[in-house]
DNA sequence: AATGAATGAGTTTTCATTCAT
DNA sequence: TATGAATGAAAACTCATTCAT
């Protein structure tokens, strides 16, 4: 019987758990899709045996959504630090611009990953039954963006006239928006940082007060 | 070996052909999942001998590519033909609104074929590579959404000093977001009528000309 | 999804399916113990692929109790039509002692044989189902002796005034009992001789109307 | 190495080997069929380490088999006390009516058991290894109706004419049939109640001394 | 002595693909 | 051309056994 839920913080994880998040988590930066990994793959990466993936999960699904979930949570804390330093909300727009580009960006990642959240495969469900039956909602994008934007409520920073979960969706749909363009455009440069500006802009002009 | 490209047009397919195409949209329709397709679950629904796919494709893959390739030109030739009948810009994107929630609804199906637009599976690569070789890039969204632009720059409806490139990539960011909003919402009536009517105002506020 | 039930009549069954039957029961036979058996083991001896296993059975309990209730119908059968023959009670008891020696006696095999009908493992569990279920119960043992002892009732061979069932369960007992001592004395020649003699002769003291 | 042989007497045995029986007999007596009986199952209901079944067996069915051997021989000295109280055969033979129906009675226990001593398992070919060489074939049902029987005929009690292994069998052929009857008929009342006085008269008339 | 985490050989099962008919 | 029975490579998963602690 599998022992983790993935619920665990970082620092719970039995070594071997932490080998085998790493080996997802390796194999999905690599560019295997989800549909394509295999327990042997993972173990082999991992460097442990097959068996032992089983000691601690009740099926492929499960290691597979577990690793997910824990490399969701590891991205989200950090990025909700690195926000959590910015003073404006225009900077922290800023900031999850660079985010984007920078910290996942590789191998359309970012992207793929959003999918999951609204997929039909095997995977994403458990991904998502597990944010939910865990109350880690707080880490999906929109439940990030709303509390961006309350807290830019407060301080007066965005028009309180805009229904909020309208500029959450929003602002979720235009740096999905950008994923995507990073990933078909596929190139740096001027290009890459006019777009960029054009969204942030649209975004700002959209919701933020003038001053 | 096969002799089906996905190039072929509606009439110039075989009947086994067409028998399959129909299967394989009708599995996805359902909710299957791509990774979950099976040879003999797309023949058994079309009624034909498993061997028969063989004769006209060289692999499973193939198979559904094209199958997905061929729906989607359907789609949006028919799309393409609702659209023109529109006099103004701003009636166009309502039709793209009324198409995104009625066509192509149920079971999240635009939300995964757009998927498929971006991701790592070896029939989503498969689907992009046929689209660029066969210069079928018009079915594309963004080709879509440029033509709509160009002629409504032409037409003097938007702005004439942002980006085409940009505003198609926020028609389709605000697009997918609002099926997005569909699919997690999961909810007709008002609060999804405030939703469409707000991210339709969004892009128009943005991108026409005041009159 | 299997196609055989194990209802198949002998000139009903697929080739393949005869292959896969005699290759359990040769298995079985040579004395490997049911719950030693393997798909590859089965489908090695038959010499066909091991996928063709699935294509006629859903799993290899389902296999095996075919198999096995195969085996049980046509040794039935070909014993009921020797019994038929017999013109007294005696000496149909007398062909059951015959049978019991001579046409399944190698390794135990009547004797494991019966274990089936009343033990716990998934195979027994399924085989008595499918007796059952397809209202086979006449090739049951006990059926049998019951058949045996109305008829011979009618004839007034037999004491009217010992119930049937418990007749029968005598029957079944001690030649169960002369199988297990078969097994365990493991000899030809006078001594089998004796036992079979006090045996036959016990049966027909206790039941038989003395002439 | 295995330093238990099943050879041990009641107190001689490690504490944690007599957790290790008692929960094989535990584990039987819940119906788990001995091929689907594992080492963790077994250490598990035991409460101890998996490793500490290895300190003392050489392997899991030297386990099992050592297990069922002490059972078996528990179980019979136990019915051997009892029959000892017995002044006359038929009380007796009444005693092993009783035990048979009430000490081992659920879940066919006693019916697998008897299996055993005749099956093709590795764990049964264990089983009667031990038996044989320990030289404890004093605990096998047959040895122990000859003593009871050859204790009759000194008293005068059966025949003197009929060979006593015939005896021997025959009481066991027909309590296993009883066994069979009950495990097949699986009620409780009249019915069972007629058939073990059947069973019983059908013993005392055939093997004792009229009085 | 006792443990239980780790292993990997071996099992069941699936399914894309082939090919004789 | 069309078929579907047959295949076997490859996958998920189990579990007896080992061994470092």
């Amino acid at each position: 019987m599998g022992r983790i839920t993935g619920a665990e913080k970082q620092e719970e994880l039995p070594e071997k758990v932490r080998l085998l998040y790493d080996a997802v988590f390796q194999l999905f930066v690599e560019g295997t899709d989800l549909a394509d990994i295999t327990v042997s793959g993972i173990t082999g990466k991992a460097g442990i045996g097959k068996g032992t993936a089983y000691d601690y999960f009740d099926s492929k699904e499960e290691l597979v959504a577990c690793a997910l979930l824990h490399v969701m949570k590891q991205m989200t804390e950090k990025l909700l630090k690195m926000l959590e330093k910015k003073e404006s909300f225009g900077e922290q727009m800023a900031c999850l611009f660079d985010w984007v580009e920078n910290s996942f960006y590789e191998r359309n990642c970012l992207n793929r990953f959003l999918h999951l959240l609204t997929d039909n495969s095997s995977i994403g469900q458990l991904l998502r039954q597990k944010v939910e039956a865990k109350e880690i909602e707080r880490y999906l994008p929109m439940t990030l963006f709303q509390r961006l934007l309350e807290k830019a409520a407060r301080g007066g920073e965005v028009r309180p006239d805009i229904s909020l979960e309208y500029m959450a969706y929003t602002i979720y749909s235009r740096l999905a928006g950008y994923v995507t363009f990073l990933y078909i455009e596929n190139q740096e440069g001027e290009k890459r940082e006019k777009m960029r500006m054009l969204v942030y802009q649209g975004i700002m002009k959209e919701f933020c007060v003038e001053s």
